[in-house]
RNA sequence: GCGAUCGUAGCUCAGUUGGUUAGAGCGCUGGUUUGUGGUACCAGAGGUCGGGGGUUCGAACCCCCUCGAUCGCCCCA
């Protein structure tokens, strides 16, 4: 008979195991249940948007030039013949909601939403083809306070992840359109003056997204970037007025940051507030919460001009920088040490787990081999059942209270 | 799409300048202690050495191709 090949998981993917020395999967649960309980502190509720949208949700609002849309999408045919597309970010679909379904009402609306999101990319440290972040939004707010408050909440809740250290906010200013059109113009002739230092991907980026050099690895482009206009002569007053209220109101809330006035972010509806949490912890990834201002969005999707602000980070790079494993030690572990008690063993589980503690039976195997199997679990209380001069005897071991309580629960049981 | 590194047991890894039947620890299964015991001892199962081709008397080891993983470039959370 022929060997069956198992399907190998699909490149990019990863499957999560709680319990286990690196025991991501309960990290990444502990990344998701604390931000669900931050966002609640500053008013965010919860919204929750298809997996998949039509594509041109997103190759509309993201811009046809970004690599995102012109290669990283996982997008097919479905049979009916509509052009389907995996999401590979929040924002296109949220926007797509806040006007279709009308949201609008309940503007200005502040949402938070996690889950997966899909680019067709070749993986590494921190970065899958299917890959996780959580979500906030806040869509029809025009005013600087609302970029201040979005930025509290991530500050809050890298904080209460334990992940702020190592991590500092960096931040710039796009400026409004007017503002940006006329960086870029500087910077398209600022690089153009030095064509002949750029790298060939650069020299491609000068036709496509200009902005991009600023952030390329290249040593050769880096000297020409040092050199190169900052955002700040080119701002409108209004712009600058917008900036300020932003760093003051960030001052006031007791929030560090730094300026990098070389930070521009790949997708092209930001305008105004632009910021990145930033880590040297995670490889060439340094990005671990990033987001901005995109008040151009949602009128480019079809929808009335609608300012908006929001952020999202990987659930993963959060889940890689928390310091504990957070592995939880169960209650209870019983060792079953005579088949003859089985039925007493099921009972007491019961009788523990309606008490509220955690328990687990080891029943399986050489009886003699089950209180070392059972004794290498860690818990808190070290259960054994065994049947001594005819007569059922309950064993109990651990520190503190637990162990206690488990006798009491299980003694009236024999 | 490009580059570098790496693929040996379920897991983590040894494996000498190419040389008999490829090893260890953990895990798993069974046994030993007639015991109030977490750590010991013995045994067993488990391997197409990622796959294919080549060089050689002989390849886990050298060469080529291929697949996969990791890390990096691009891009991005």
């Amino acid at each position: 008979m022929a060997k069956i090949q198992t399907p190998r998981p699909v490149r990019g993917t990863q499957d999560m195991l709680g319990g286990t020395p690196d025991n991501m999967a309960d990290r990444f649960s502990h990344v998701v249940s604390t931000f669900d309980r931050v966002r609640k502190l500053y008013g965010f509720r919860r919204a929750e948007v298809p997996v998949f949208e039509a594509t041109a949700v997103f190759a509309r609002s993201l811009g046809e030039s970004t690599d995102v849309v012109s290669k990283e999408m996982y997008s097919f045919e479905d049979r009916g013949g509509d052009s389907l597309t995996l999401r590979p970010e929040f924002t296109a679909g949220l926007a797509r909601a806040y006007i279709t379904e009308g949201w609008q009402q309940y503007a200005p609306v502040r949402l938070a939403t996690h889950g997966p999101l899909f680019r067709y990319e070749r993986p590494q440290k921190g970065r899958y083809r299917q890959f996780h972040q959580i979500d906030a939004e806040i869509i029809g707010a025009a005013e600087p306070l609302a970029d201040v408050e979005l930025l509290c909440f991530a500050d809050h809740l890298l904080r209460e992840l334990g992940v702020n250290e190592g991590v500092t906010l960096t931040l710039n200013t796009l400026g409004d359109a007017q503002s940006r059109d006329a960086w870029r113009d500087a910077l398209v002739a600022h690089f153009e003056g030095h064509r002949d230092q750029l790298s060939e991907d650069s020299l491609d980026r000068l036709g496509r997204n200009p902005l991009r050099i600023l952030d390329s690895k290249d040593a050769g482009d880096q000297a020409v970037v040092a050199n190169a206009p900052g955002i700040d002569a080119y701002l409108s007053d209004e712009a600058a007025a917008f900036f300020e209220k932003v760093t003051d109101g960030l001052k006031a809330a007791g929030v560090a940051w730094q300026r990098n006035d070389r930070l521009v972010r790949g997708l092209d509806y930001y305008r105004h507030t632009a910021f990145e949490f930033i880590t040297d912890r995670l490889g060439a990834q340094g990005t671990v919460l990033g987001g901005g201002r995109y008040d151009g969005l949602i009128e480019n999707m079809g929808g009335l001009a609608t300012p908006a602000v929001g952020w999202a980070a990987g659930i993963e790079r959060l889940a890689m920088l928390l310091d504990e494993t957070g592995v939880q030690p169960i209650d209870v572990v019983i060792a079953l040490e005579d088949d003859a008690l089985l039925s007493t063993a099921l009972s007491g589980l019961r009788a523990l787990r309606e008490q509220g503690l955690s328990a687990e039976l080891v029943a399986s195997g050489s009886p003699r081999k089950r209180y070392d199997k059972a004794a290498k679990i860690p818990a808190g209380a070290l259960v054994s059942l065994s049947v001594r001069d005819g007569a059922p005897h309950l064993g109990v071991r651990g520190e503190g209270v637990i162990p206690a309580q488990a006798e009491s629960v299980l003694k009236p049981l024999l």
